[in-house]
DNA sequence: CGCAATATTGACCACTCTCAATGAGGGTGG
DNA sequence: CCACCCTCATTGAGAGTGGTCAATATTGCG
């Protein structure tokens, strides 16, 4: 893929900068038109850090902004803790996704974020980020879009969370996932899930229960093949027909 | 109100130019640091649509993003029609909040706003805003924590739909609303709804019944009056505490 | 190898939805 | 100005989805 600027260079510390590079190309270039050399100035602020495992976290709630984060391989989950222990899961985060948005407000996080298996994530300060797009327009435009795709997402799970069924919030949950994979260059269809049913629970606001049931439901269906974490899709359009509630829509509201 | 500035001005011109700034200063500028001259560049490109209607719509899912709204007066719901005549209520937006956040993605609006109430509304050009937001670092910071509350604001929404109970819901809220009231100036025990039990019911993933239900339910333990839409809350830490779902926490993930 | 965490499955129950009927406002036209 | 209608809100009765509790695999890590 973007490997062709890099193909004269050869130094590791050159190639992390354009694995790096790639990340930044995909999630917050690519679409951008940037200069060469605007792109060299957004490159040189973007740090990897150290493969992160399992567990460790990139912030907690609270935590000062230091810097915005992107999933380079691995994955990441936020999640709201709450005083007593519990916590809302917010987000799952695949390769190319930003993490941490939500703490520009007032320059601190207001969720925490651990990753679920061994990771590498890019590290891009916010404040010289926030600099950078100062002179770069196009990447004030792109920081724009990507904070509008967060607010979009976001409201997108509460449609579901407010309107859907169990089945259709799983249903729906396993379509995202499948196409962000397939985004990325992964398997739409064969994939394997890094994080527990509790916390795909968690997430869809159902009971683990509830999630396991649903799991041998789609199975016996011929849905999928679920085996533990390893998910293979069978049948990605009956899916799309269960996450879409065609039934059920009283909620027409009279127009005034 | 503002009055004071435009006194001496006679112009009709003028004192929207006055309510508008009114209106930025609330939602864009006060916790910004614009200078006098960088604050009246903003201004200039803010207009003042005249009044609309219960029932008009600010734009439509799908529109091309044009501006983005400031409510001067009134109120509005912004709403994510479905297919087949449904419609998830996504927010409803109260004097000095911003409208439109989600459509700079793909320069699209992906929900339809529509106003509850005679309202006035202020009109910013999102191209002029970004330009403006090029020069005057310290705007294009006040937009990213705008955005960025934005997300913040939807993924508590996002717990309160995943994890809290009808009850929790409604106390919630409420409470908004009454915080949100407050800081606008208005009271913030004694105020009215502007819109119908059906759209608090969509917006908090509740049937109509049972915030009817609910409403009674509060009534009858002195939490609140309650006759239409005139609300009068009688004991907000009893609401506190009914939102705050002490109990239930099995959703304690053990730590890895 | 063994304990602890995770997942599955079953039985039961409750919260909230659905359906249905009634009542209360608000607007319009006679 | 009142009658009528239409929408909105309230209230009741019944049903169902999904949660809770509990017992039993299964897995994975120390």
């Amino acid at each position: 893929m973007g490997k062709k600027l890099a193909d004269r260079k050869v130094l590791s510390f050159e190639n992390i900068k354009i694995a790096c590079k790639n990340c930044s190309l995909v999630s917050l270039c690519l679409p951008m038109g940037l200069e060469p050399e605007e792109m060299d100035r957004l490159d040189r602020i973007i740090k990897r850090s150290r493969p992160l495992h399992r567990g460790d976290h990139l912030f907690r709630d609270g935590d000062a902004l230091q810097c915005l984060y992107i999933v380079k391989t691995g994955s990441v989950k936020s999640y709201a803790p709450s005083e007593e222990g519990g916590e809302q899961v917010l987000g799952f985060h695949l390769p190319g996704e930003l993490i941490g948005l939500d703490a520009i407000e007032n320059s601190r996080h207001n969720c925490s974020a651990k990753v679920l298996e061994t990771s590498a994530i890019c590290e891009i300060p916010f404040t010289n980020l926030e600099e950078l797009s100062t002179s770069i327009p196009s990447l004030q435009h792109q920081m724009y879009r990507l904070l509008s795709r967060e607010i979009s997402q976001d409201e997108n799970m509460l449609t579901l969370l407010g309107k859907n069924s169990a089945e259709e919030r799983l249903a729906a949950f396993l379509l995202s996932l499948s196409a962000r994979f397939k985004r990325r260059g992964f398997s739409p269809y064969d994939f394997y899930l890094s994080m527990s049913r509790h916390e795909i629970g968690n997430y869809l606001g159902l009971a683990v229960e509830t999630v396991s049931r649903l799991f041998t439901r789609f199975q016996e269906e011929r849905l999928l093949e679920v085996e533990r974490k390893h998910i293979q899709l069978l049948d990605l359009e009956r899916l799309e027909n269960l996450s879409k509630r065609s039934h059920n829509d009283k909620d027409r509201i009279h127009s005034t």
